[in-house]
DNA sequence: AACCCTA
């Protein structure tokens, strides 16, 4: 069984249904609801820089719940989730027949930054649906419990997704171990538009997570307008840095029910709308335990990212360790690494190698997990992310920089 | 820009 994703690009949000008890919830009302975040980041709103000019709203998904309880009591979980992302979530009203509802969610997105409060708010709407549907205690509890969700996606906008010959979605599904397809239009739910495609995500809740967070990530780089380098100054001045890779995760992980401190950067330059929809399936396993704390961990050392600069072939290396936390937070033991190896354009080709061969073998030989970002609009250069235990990871730098010396494409 | 992936 997998999961049908598709994406469609309609200028006008599309809708979703979700099931009747959207609204019923387990929450009593003004008891603070866990997966809710600390509350807003207080002050981090005022010194926004706003270079950038403010675009038109991207639609980009919808959420549908099957009945979980992501609104909350007289809204407050929404109204949480806004707060604390930055932005606005709308759940559509119910549409006869269908089961599922839309939500839509809204931001102002600033091009420079990495950090996406669309994209945040995606994965805490994301969370908090599967909080909701263990809290209404589905049968979370076996091990491979599949978990899905849907994005929906205006259909001029689907190719960003798939690639040439689907390889970018077939890397996603690479990448993130999650089942990633464009449904069939006869199974679109209703409450979505003609116009519109539903991508779905299917697979444990992590790597749901993690293609979520790649898929929203490949639509909100698809509105920036891509300048195309021409090595000419279209790079913002080197202030504004990104914190993270574009497909990394820069949110918050307090909605886990951990609280670090991470200082993201709220620049919202840009208005964002991401809709997704999620169905009532399964539940993730181990729930009690944070989930993948590996794919945290750098966020957990956010606040100081270190950045040695090393050569590596043309390219800039930059090396970060990550902690897995224990449980509890009690104790802190190094047991994961990222690496991230900026690659110049022009070898992209033998990172990919043939039909991405290079990269498949990069991943089966090493066991790490590697992601190669986009290029930044303007930038002749990605990021390769690589992260694994250090044996991996080491392994893995090491077949790269060897792919790239040899020139295999 | 990508365009039809998966079963």
């Amino acid at each position: 069984m997998y999961w049908l994703l598709r994406k469609r690009f309609s200028l006008s949000p599309a809708a979703f249904k979700i099931a009747h008890q959207l609204i019923d919830e387990k929450t009593s009302g003004s008891q603070p609801i866990k997966a809710i975040p600390q509350g807003p980041l207080p002050g981090l709103h005022r010194d926004l820089p706003q270079r950038s000019s403010i675009l038109p709203p991207m639609p980009s998904g919808s959420v549908t719940y099957g009945r979980w309880c992501v609104i909350g009591r007289g809204g407050t979980i929404v109204k949480a989730l806004q707060d604390e992302t930055g932005a606005s979530i709308n759940v559509a009203a119910p549409v006869a027949g269908c089961d599922e509802r839309l939500i839509t969610i809204t931001a102002m997105e600033n091009p420079e930054s990495r950090y996406s409060p669309t994209q945040n708010a995606v994965i805490l709407v994301f969370n908090r649906s599967i909080e909701a549907g263990i809290e209404k205690g589905l049968d979370l509890g076996s091990k491979g419990s599949p978990v899905s969700a849907r994005v929906v996606v205006p259909s001029n906008q689907v190719g960003c997704l798939l690639g040439k010959g689907g390889i970018i979605i077939s890397e996603m599904r690479n990448a993130t171990g999650a089942g990633i397809s464009i449904i069939a239009h006869e199974q679109v739910p209703k409450c979505a538009s003609e116009l519109d495609e539903v991508v779905q995500i299917t697979g444990e809740f992590v790597c749901v997570q993690d293609a979520l967070y790649n898929v929203t990530g490949r639509l909100r780089d698809n509105l920036f307008p891509s300048r195309i380098s021409n090595g000419a100054g279209t790079r913002s001045s080197s202030s504004l840095i990104p914190e993270t890779t574009p497909y990394e995760r820069a949110i918050d992980p307090s909605s886990l029910g951990w609280h670090t401190s991470v200082g993201v950067p709220h620049n919202f330059n840009r208005h964002t709308t991401l809709t997704q929809s999620i169905d009532h399936h399964g539940l993730p396993y181990g729930y009690d335990h944070p989930p993948s704390p590996k794919l945290w961990a750098s966020q957990t050392l956010g606040g100081v990212n270190p950045r040695n600069v090393m050569d590596v072939g043309r390219g800039l290396t930059s090396v970060k360790s990550s902690l897995e936390l224990g449980s509890g937070g009690r104790s802190a033991i190094v047991t994961n690494t990222t690496v991230e190896i900026v690659v110049p354009e022009n070898v992209i080709g033998s990172v990919y190698g043939e039909n991405g061969s290079n990269l498949t073998r990069l991943r089966q030989i090493s066991g790490a997990k590697v992601v190669v970002h986009e290029p930044l609009p303007g930038a002749n250069e990605r990021t390769v992310v690589i992260s694994g235990t250090p044996d991996e990871t080491q392994a893995a730098q090491s077949l790269l920089q060897a792919f790239i010396l040899t020139g295999t494409s």
